[in-house]
Formats: C-alpha cells, sequence, structure tokens
DNA sequence: ATGAAAGCGCTAACAG
DNA sequence: CTGTTAGCGCTTTCAT
C-alpha cells in the first residue's frame, strides 16, 4: 500500500536508521570482518523494516556482481536445459547468480546477447554461438571471462567445452551402416556449410567422409532446414514429397530429429532416424530416438568451473572435450524401425 | 592479444580519445539532442577503437537499465518458453534486453531469483511464482513493477497474466466425460493442495468439484508428484502397479502428462491422458496429446504490455485473464485411447 | 553545440 | 570495533 514509489531505501537510510555509519551498514552486507553482534542487529533490524535491497548495480562500480551470464540461441532446445542445470548445480551453494539471456530469434551469431551481458557487468560468459568469430569473441573476451559452449577453436582469448563431434557423428554413422543402410540422409542447419569447426559442421563433414569412405555417395543427400522442430518437420515433409530415396536419416541433433520424425511418422514412411544430444524428450517411449548422448550437465557444470579458475586468476585457455555414446532405442509408435 | 586485462576503457577515456567531454561521449551513446554529426564521428570512431562498452551498471545508477527480468521456475516446461517467445516478439525493436533467472531447485517459491533480478536493477519483472505470498510480492513490488505470471489474486501492488484455469480444466473433464470415463484420476504438484488460488490449486479444485457433481467421487484419484516428467512417470508408474482402477487420468499440465505416458506407455496400460497448457511437443503425432490450449505467446506479450505501462506511469493495477481452449489429438503410438 | 561539475549507491582503504 | 572519505562510470542540469 505504500502510496508513492520511493524506488527503495539506500544505504544510507539504513545507517541513519541504524544510527550507525554506511561502511557498517555495508559492512554487515558483506559481513565483512569486524562487526559486532550489538550492531549487526540493529542494521538488519533497520533494513527489514525499511525493505531494504541492496543495489547490485552500485556495487558493481567497485568489485564483483557475482553473476553468470548464459547466452543461448534457442531456449526450446532441451539440451540446454541439460546444460543449465550442471550449471546450476556446481553454484549452488556459492553467491553467484546465473541469468539467462536468449540470443534474439533471426540474429544468428548470438553476439547482441552476449553483449547485452557484458554491459550488464556479469563476472563471466557462458555462450553457445557457433557462428561469431573469434575476433569477436575476443573482443568480447577483454570485459569479462567468456567460455564457450560447443566451439571448436583454440583462441587464447577464451575457454572452450565441446563435445567430440567427429566421434559422435562416426557412432551414428556406423550404427546405421550395422544397420544395413546404404542410402542415409543428413538433416541440418545453414550454418554446418559455412561454419566448418562448429558442431554441425563437423558432424556434416564426418557424414560426407564416411558416405565416401564406404563409398555411398550416390546414396547420400543433405537436408538443411533452420533451428527447430517446425522447420525440421517442413523441411523433412517437403523433401519427402518430392524425391526420396533415403532409409535412413541422420539428424544434426534431436530437436532436428524429433520434427523430423513428426513428417516420417505422418507421412508413414519406413524411415529410421538417429539424432544428437539426447535431450530428455527423446527417451520417452513413444519416441524411441536413437541417439548420440552428450553429457549436457557435465559440461555445464566445467564451463562454470573454469570461468571460475578464471576468475581466480588463471590466464592461459583450456579447451575441455567430452565423449559422447551411442544411445540405442525404439520406438511404440513405429516398431521395427 | 590484449595481455592485460584492463577491464574495458570507460568514457573517460573515449572522451580523452576523441578530444571532447565527457557529457558529449554520454549523449552520443543515448544519441541525445545536441551533437554535431563530426563530433558523433569522431566519438563513435574512438569508442570503436577502444572497444568501448558503456557499463549499464554506472548508468543503473541514474537512470533505466532497459532490461526485463524474467524468473521462472522450471527452464525445462515448454510452455514457459512459448511466453518467453510472446515477451520477446513484443520487445523487438525497442532497447530493452531480457534476462531469465531460473529459481533454484527446490526452493519453492522463486522468491530469491526475484530478488536477484531486482538488485540487479532490472526496470520490471515477469514472475511465475504460484506459491509466494502476496506480502512478499507486495514488498518486492516497491522496487521493481511486476506482473505475475499465473496468479489469480489480485493484489493492487502488481498485474497478473492468468489462464482462465476454471474453464480448462472443466473443458478437460467435460471431454473426458463425453468419451464415457467415470474413472478419472488426476495427476497434479503438491502446491495444489495449499495454495487453492493458483493454477494447479484450481484445476484440482475444478476435478474434485466436476467428479462430485456427476456423482463419481467414488472413481476419484489424485496423484501427486513432483515438477517435471520424471517426477510424474515415477508417481504414475508407482500407482499403476498398486490400486489403480482409472479408465483416464487428467494431468494439471503437459509436462506431467507427457510423464504419465512414459510409466503408461510402458506399463501397456490403456488410459486416455489429458493435459494442459499445449506445449508444442503435446502435438508431435507419436504423442499426439489431448490437451486445454493456453495462448503462451500472446500472454507473454500481453505481460510486456503490462510492464510497459507501468513504467510509463500506470499506477493501478491491471489482471488480465485469457480464455483456453480444447485440443483433441490422437496419438500413433497407442491408437484408439 | 559543447563542457564543467555534481551526484547516483556502494565499497574499500584508512583513521580513530 | 566503528566512522570518514574518496572514488567507481555514467547521466544530467546548467553555464558557456
Amino acid at each position: 500500500m505504500t502510496s508513492a514509489k520511493p524506488r527503495g531505501a539506500t544505504i544510507t537510510d539504513v545507517a541513519t536508521a541504524a544510527g550507525v555509519s554506511r561502511a557498517a551498514v555495508s559492512k554487515v552486507l558483506r559481513d565483512a570482518y569486524g562487526v559486532s553482534d550489538a550492531m549487526r542487529e540493529r542494521v538488519n533490524a533497520a533494513m527489514e523494516e525499511l525493505n531494504y535491497r541492496p543495489r547490485i548495480a552500485a556495487r558493481a562500480m567497485r568489485g564483483r556482481t557475482f553473476t553468470i551470464g548464459i547466452e543461448l540461441p534457442d531456449l526450446a532446445n532441451q539440451f540446454f536445459t541439460r546444460m543449465i542445470t550442471g550449471a546450476l548445480q556446481e553454484l549452488e551453494g556459492t553467491r553467484f547468480q546465473v541469468v539467462i539471456a536468449p540470443a534474439e530469434r533471426g540474429s544468428r551469431h548470438g553476439l547482441r546477447a552476449i553483449e547485452a551481458l557484458v554491459d550488464r557487468q556479469v563476472d563471466g560468459v557462458i555462450a553457445v554461438a557457433p557462428r561469431a568469430t573469434p575476433e569477436a569473441l575476443e573482443r568480447i573476451s577483454v570485459h569479462a571471462p567468456l567460455v564457450m559452449f560447443g566451439r571448436h577453436d583454440t583462441s587464447e582469448a577464451y575457454d572452450t567445452v565441446a563435445g567430440d563431434d567427429e566421434a559422435g557423428a562416426r557412432m551414428a554413422m556406423e550404427h546405421l551402416l550395422h544397420l544395413g543402410h546404404t542410402r542415409i540422409a543428413n538433416l541440418t542447419l545453414p550454418e554446418a556449410d559455412h561454419d566448418l569447426s562448429s558442431p554441425h559442421g563437423i558432424r556434416l563433414r564426418t557424414y560426407k567422409a564416411i558416405m565416401e569412405a564406404e563409398g555411398l555417395v550416390a546414396g547420400s543427400r543433405v537436408v538443411h532446414c533452420d533451428e527447430g522442430q517446425d522447420a525440421a518437420s517442413e523441411a523433412i515433409s517437403r523433401a519427402l514429397e518430392r524425391d526420396w530415396h533415403s532409409t535412413a536419416l541422420f539428424a544434426s541433433h534431436d530437436e532436428l530429429a524429433i520434427g523430423a520424425l513428426r513428417a516420417i511418422t505422418e507421412a508413414r514412411h519406413p524411415i529410421s532416424v538417429i539424432g544428437y544430444d539426447d535431450v530428455p524428450i527423446a527417451s520417452h517411449p513413444a519416441l524411441g530416438l536413437t541417439t548420440v548422448r552428450q553429457p549436457g550437465a557435465e559440461m555445464g557444470a566445467t564451463a562454470i568451473r573454469l570461468l571460475m579458475e578464471r576468475l581466480d586468476g588463471r590466464t592461459e585457455a583450456v579447451h575441455e572435450v567430452f565423449e559422447p555414446e551411442l544411445v540405442v532405442r525404439s520406438s511404440t509408435s513405429r516398431p521395427g524401425i
């Protein structure tokens, strides 16, 4: 019912109310050394009384904000949810808070969101931005330590956490080959063509290399689509209507695989699909998506750990690579495929 | 390759480099009135040169941060993704940036995350926190305008955006009744029992009222589970093993429904399931989840609009309610159910 | 059109 | 153990 909007009390108000100095309040705030219990009591009471909240922005001008920013290109991709879960777990019990900045749709590289985070004085950034140039990222890393998720370049300016995408793609392809498939299509994002060292670029390249090595070039087929299940579904739907000869599909990640499955199920086509990541829904019996699992939570936790090391003073770059794992499943909705 | 970590240039550095005053740089920054083109040129060049980034924290001490904070209890729930999509769309073309703060797992009310946002000086907050008390929220709304998502209380201190949960639950139940079901179970969150005016509380209450009105109390059954598909799946799995007599299940939201479907599909039980929200995956043919659709994107956009109105000076509270809609589907994995 | 100067809320020496 | 003081980087009158 406070009629006015006094935009909150300040440290000075608290100090006055408690009859102490601002420094004293500040110390209580940070529970720094050198405050008597009596004073702490009084100050806390005054804070309560005044509904006081410290302005981190003001604190930021001197030191840390205890905030980690995570930039994501696609909130709907549940692999990132796993990553974040791991990051949050690693941060549990610390003073750090996570904020997530979604890249605007259409902005292909996510740089704007990363910059927004940096401008807001986060102490460190974890970002998923396969299309950003190393130069842009190096420019950013001047302002805050940066861990890039899923990149395979090895700049000195930022750390990276990635999966072994070549090994993973190989697993996927070998699985399909063992099943006897010879006409295997690939569903990937447009970026795969341009950013050859991005996860999708590597998976595509590996797909092509294996098809060639197996003498199956004639049976290969690459379908492109934008991010997301809907775009994947539409792309495959269109492809099925035209000249489709493949018996299997390697989708560059699970969201695409699930979108493809949508079109395939609707068209009642007997096509084997394999995805990548192992998002939570992939294991649903109705979907039963065979996929290549990446340890998302561990990767997220590692990203946080790398950031903390940087905050503790490390200056050389670290590049962590995680091994993927094949997960074979079957679906109740498309038995025997 | 900048070896030192000078933590970035400041406005003073830019001013010096461009040979102008700090005020001038500030004006260019905000493209305020009264800067010659020549000066703007020079200043922009200097900024580029120095890799300058304005510190929003410093700006925050005077005015706005142009940041909207969104607190979410469960990143994995795709309904919130739809909400955020709507919010981002509404903000497109403005200077505002969205940051998302995930509530820590286990913290039942999400208050800490909301406070973290407020402490970081966001200009406004959208929050999903059915369990928070009105008092706590009113305390927060002193510091920043607040729009609560999915609450049915009507405090004067904050706005609300919610769906008509009673109407929605009624739709769901009537659908099952029309199908001829008489033994209908309900799967809901623990909070539904305590927070009677939360969405889940209302959906549960409506379920009970209808079962009673139809004289089907003997066939009713309420199963509780924690948030998320896994918890839902386990709860239903356990229930199925014991004394299960229901032929239909009304799950309080789609994530729970999908989790339940997991257990039901695995147990090969012929049970009709209806969810709530209509998350994107619900329409997948392998799942074919019948559900009650809420217009998530519109609700998110509306939340932003309410926030902007508050920032423009509105002081009376507004409470928006959206009408849900029944979406009937069928699944390829469990045909005829 | 441009600049000087005050001050936003907080922290971090340093004195007492 | 407590208080004084000097900024942090930016915006914003108010002069010039």
